[in-house]
DNA sequence: AAATATTTTTAGATTAGTCTAAAAATACTT
DNA sequence: AAGTATTTTTAGACTAATCTAAAAATATTT
């Protein structure tokens, strides 16, 4: 039998993303904490899937995807990424709201399904979220996450991630519309007191601190 | 824990459908037949789903669904022809396609997103092969099974089964494009003859003989 | 480098769904 | 109504994925 279980499927996924934020081998215990499971059981399911050919894995070394599990993993992102692109633009979902349901439908298996979806949602290359979609061989751009700072004048962003994840930081962007997924538009800086002129999602004009952008990681779009 | 696993749904879809077409209890082995299991497997699961209230199950009786059983099958049968109507209507799939795919994303649980799917496709009342789809109180409209003789003049239909299945009758039918799901529209009645004419899918215009027609069946539109 | 702490693996048990083979209940036939 | 056939249930075993607790390996501290 040479079918991938929807548990395994969710494996490969945890390693993949793992794998995105670092160049090591991604640790049992890593796993585990990404999985909501315990060690023993990822010892368990990496053998399985060191067996299928779909890890590297030595004992006590961690593991890394081979190609073909790496493959799989990518066609699984691909197929995420486009159910959360559909039911944002067709069916009028907020951003916050599809991750779960993207997270069931990933693992319809259809080649075709996935594809007709594609052309269906105009070939898009980028999610709801900013993140590129990869196309159906597994090829996806990708794009840097940079600090606010770093974003060019007129350039446009999505937000991705905060360096500062205190309540009360998470409280003030909340208030200003400042969300995972939100496009922000460098309009101007003032070097008199470093402060930056932003848009938010094309409409709201904003001033910020440069302590703020310091700590707000966008990825260019 | 109060959720309905996968195969649970499954078992339920298919003592839903038996109970279509029978009012007595539904036997083990007819739920062994149309679940392609052991007689033995289907036991514990009535067991199980018994347990669970879900179906009424008495030894050696049979079962029916209860009330709730019941709401949770239409609430599959519900998502299986929506998801079906999105493939046919939106993605371009044709409808003997669907099928497979339909089964596997009927278990996506969300309901909002099914009902916003119904929003998005103008709350149909019928799936491409002419069966009604629940609404989200679990309402439908009972559209009889005639023969297509009973069928009216300018009336429409959409064919549903077959009387004869014998082989060369199913391939006397492929050769005139009647297949399932196929649109029939009466034209005329020639009592001369007892032929019929009609239009297969809007297009194709036929002459059928009785002897014919009295092996079809349709769905009102 | 020895002692301690942490991480990873193994061992053994558990649960859901399945199976085969045998036993029990029901239905058909003469 | 007795015997045979069929259907249904039980009993016991298997697999996948999980768990806890203990053992083994690796890492850190003194």
């Amino acid at each position: 039998m040479n079918t991938t279980s929807r548990t395994e499927e969710n494996y490969l996924k945890a390693i993949f993303q793992l794998c995105e934020r670092s160049e090591e081998p991604i640790a049992t215990n890593a796993i585990a904490h990404a999985m909501k499971t315990s060690a023993a059981s990822v010892t368990d399911m990496i053998k399985k899937l060191s067996k299928k050919e779909l890890v590297h894995y030595q004992k006590h070394k961690g593991v890394r995807l081979t190609d073909s599990g790496n493959s799989m993993a990518t066609s699984l992102v691909r197929k995420h990424r486009l159910w959360e692109t559909f039911l944002v633009n067709k069916l009028n979902f907020s951003w916050e709201e599809v991750h779960e349901i993207a997270e069931e439908l990933e693992h319809i298996p259809s080649k075709k399904l996935i594809d007709r979806l594609d052309d269906f949602l105009g070939n898009p290359k980028f999610d709801p979220h900013g993140d590129p979609i990869p196309d159906s061989a597994g090829n996806f751009t990708f794009r840097k996450q940079i600090s606010l700072p770093e974003l060019a004048e007129g350039a446009e962003g999505v937000l991705v991630g905060v360096q500062d994840d205190t309540m009360t930081f998470l409280q003030y962007l909340n208030k200003l519309n400042l969300t995972l997924g939100t496009k922000i538009k460098i309009v101007e800086r003032f070097d008199y007191d470093e402060s930056t002129k932003i848009v938010i999602n094309g409409k709201q004009e904003q001033i910020l601190t440069n302590k703020v952008c310091l700590n707000l990681f966008v990825k260019t779009i």
